[in-house]
DNA sequence: ACACTAAATTTCACATTGAAATTAATCGTG
DNA sequence: CACGATTAATTTCAATGTGAAATTTAGTGT
């Protein structure tokens, strides 16, 4: 099995952040995203995802011909969508290539998590660069006390280009279905907040928002294929399949977490017994412990050899390696990412997740290329605001 | 949940077949595939799938302004690959429409499906009508000889267009990774017998065939999303996703068959107890009842009300609800397609499948499209020749 | 300085596209 | 039964976008 292990966590930090930039001189007026043809997308995307890279190598990439390329990077550089400049490649022969990369500082979006009683929020550049984040308590859980916050957010920010939101629960086309969380149903989020803050928004799932996010600018970009699977509070998973998002029919979002582990485990909140999700879930896996201390308490005494703790670890350990397996015999994919606050419980068993791989996956073991992804709480506001990165970019085509 | 039923298998039957059509006079030679524009295999596709439209409702769908369609189509008449008549829907107002369909008889298309003993075939035209099937033995399992009993099998038939092989193996590219059947090992079975047969070849595994199959000419025409789930002497399954076949990084199948319905279960194959495999497939069932008989007899005993049978059956209908559960958990399809030599099975056992559901899906029950398709095992051979139609149709782009 | 190489650009002919105008086919109506 | 109404299909034609070929540009090596 391949590993690798990540040693940044995306690209955070405050790199390139040169001040608001706003078309019109008004104070909060949105920075307008401007009008691209096809192929000036295409480009902008592949340069943004796969990083800097010269004409010819677009040329080549998207099969296009290089007067094609030139003429519309043309125009982006005049919109300042690219720059030249960067990694000079030094080939040893002919005239120098002269890549092309996205600048920081030119247009900024927002990003806002919403939780059960928190709303974080990110602001990020074009190529998904953290530029700044906060986190302020819910006033309220009601939707238009809520919205009304996510504005007041916005409205902090001159310039913005767009607004991205999230949140774990099931929406549909910027409609919240269902948030257990909040308490909501059929909520319309997306027209709600577009309305209040002025900007064009991009509203969907938290989970579904990282994966396309590390899809884009994280551990699988450009990935034709890959498996998310975030451990925390709860258990969440996510597809890339054929490079694009797997989105449910009915905005239903990838769910592995009751896989069965052994039918005599311990019982799930779902009513039967050995689900994933009793063994791996954050509460699930207190819940078996005797003292109720917190996880990272849980963790320590796992690390120091605490028999009870370690039993509680291999066995989520375990059931974590019959995740992974049942993901990656569904759609075989080029990556299985696995990252959030929980990956802690990947270093403590991991023998044990090995031992679940191997009792599920079909596949040869070498096929499996499991990368962890270390994990800050931020990055689901960050993700929000690729969510809306991504959601401009789409919106041209 | 939504159930429908369908009457008939596919479009199996004899209609339309006038005699072999080839462009050259050449006993044996191969029917060659026209170039087309990008333009014209789109409608072409599209009408293959939606069936006939007039050039109003292409535009439309494939948005495209109607001189362009009225072009495309000019040319796709000309070449035989379209035809006008058909079905005129009757408007009350204007110039009535002129529908355009695919006729039959322009081209056949060879397909070949190999089991571990036997190799069936079946002729088929454009629009995926079987036109003609056999089956014979297999004379011998070494990958020459059976390359050579498939030239034979085009041999006697003249003006074929291409030719497709499926076989329930681990296919990559054409190659034949693994084949347990068979006893093969990276087999270039694509290669070998392109250059037999001297026509252009597909080569793929059989579930993956069905499914696109069922995706292109089937229950699940056009559809976005969908997933097939084939019940028989094994558990297949195979996924639509955007509009696309799930075809993994490394040629690997969409596996569920392994996913645990009781870890008290029966032991099964894999080593393990309960898996869904160790239910359901056709010889787990029968080693579950004392005495042996065939398939079709322990399900006469089950609807007869035998005790032991209608145990077995129960406990089979239920891990097939699991199975589907969990399959549409994954990708939150518009359709769940069930086929297969086993069908029956869930006739039997309808309530069991059912709880089997509602025990493991979990959308909102109103959501599970769920199809049931009767099965010949013609459809192998039929498959096989789509998947040929399928490769000629994307070789043009 | 000069040949050599490969990237980037310019030139230019050509193919593709859709808006607008036109023609075609049918129905209802006076 | 001619005529307007209506919608499908086609033709005309100007605009757009494309890539092959030629040209320019910016380096290296001798």
């Amino acid at each position: 099995m391949v590993r690798s292990f990540a040693g940044t966590l995306g690209r955070c930090g405050a790199a390139g952040y040169r001040g608001p930039v706003t078309t019109t001189s008004g104070s909060n007026r949105a920075r307008e995203w401007p009008a691209l043809s096809e192929v000036a997308r295409q480009i902008l995307l592949e340069v943004l995802i796969h990083g800097a890279m010269p004409r010819s190598e677009i040329a080549a990439r998207l099969r296009l011909s290089r007067p094609t390329v030139t003429r519309a990077t043309k125009v982006l550089v005049l919109q300042g969508l690219l720059a030249e400049g960067g990694a000079q490649l030094r080939t040893p022969l002919g005239r120098p290539s002269e890549p092309l990369r996205v600048p920081g500082g030119t247009h900024r979006f927002l990003g806002v998590k919403l939780t059960a009683d928190r709303l974080h929020t990110a602001v990020v550049d074009l190529t998904a660069t953290t530029l700044e984040t906060t986190e302020e308590p819910l006033r309220s859980t009601e939707p238009r006390a809520v919205v009304a916050q996510i504005a007041r957010a916005a409205a902090r920010h001159a310039g913005l280009t767009a607004v991205g939101v999230t949140l774990g629960a099931h929406i549909h086309n910027g409609l919240v279905v269902h948030d257990a969380y909040l308490g909501w149903v059929d909520v319309p989020l997306k027209a709600m907040t577009a309305e209040a803050t002025g900007l064009s928004t991009a509203v969907d799932n938290d989970v579904q928002a990282l994966t396309a996010t590390e899809h884009w600018f994280g551990a699988g970009a450009g990935l034709n294929s890959m498996a998310v699977i975030t451990i925390g509070a709860g258990i969440g998973s996510g597809l890339i399949v054929d490079g694009g998002l797997v989105e449910g029919a009915h905005g239903l979002t990838p769910r592995f977490h009751h896989v069965l582990v052994d039918s005599n485990g311990p019982r799930c909140d779902c009513g039967r017994r050995g689900c994933v999700s009793s063994y791996l879930t954050e509460h699930m896996l207190l819940r078996r412990l005797d003292g109720p201390p917190t996880f990272a308490q849980a963790l320590e005494a796992a690390r120091a050899g605490d028999p009870d703790a370690r039993r509680v670890f291999n066995d989520a350990g375990y059931a974590l390696g019959v995740l992974i397996g049942t993901v990656a015999n569904a759609i075989d994919p080029q990556k299985v990412l696995l990252t959030g606050e929980g990956l802690p419980l990947h270093e403590v068993a991991s023998r044990r997740v090995d031992q679940g791989i191997e009792d599920t996956y079909e596949g040869d073991a070498g096929l499996l290329d499991l990368d962890l992804q270390p994990f800050d709480f931020r990055e689901w506001a960050r993700s929000s605001a690729a969510l809306a990165i991504k959601a401009t970019l789409r919106a041209t085509i």
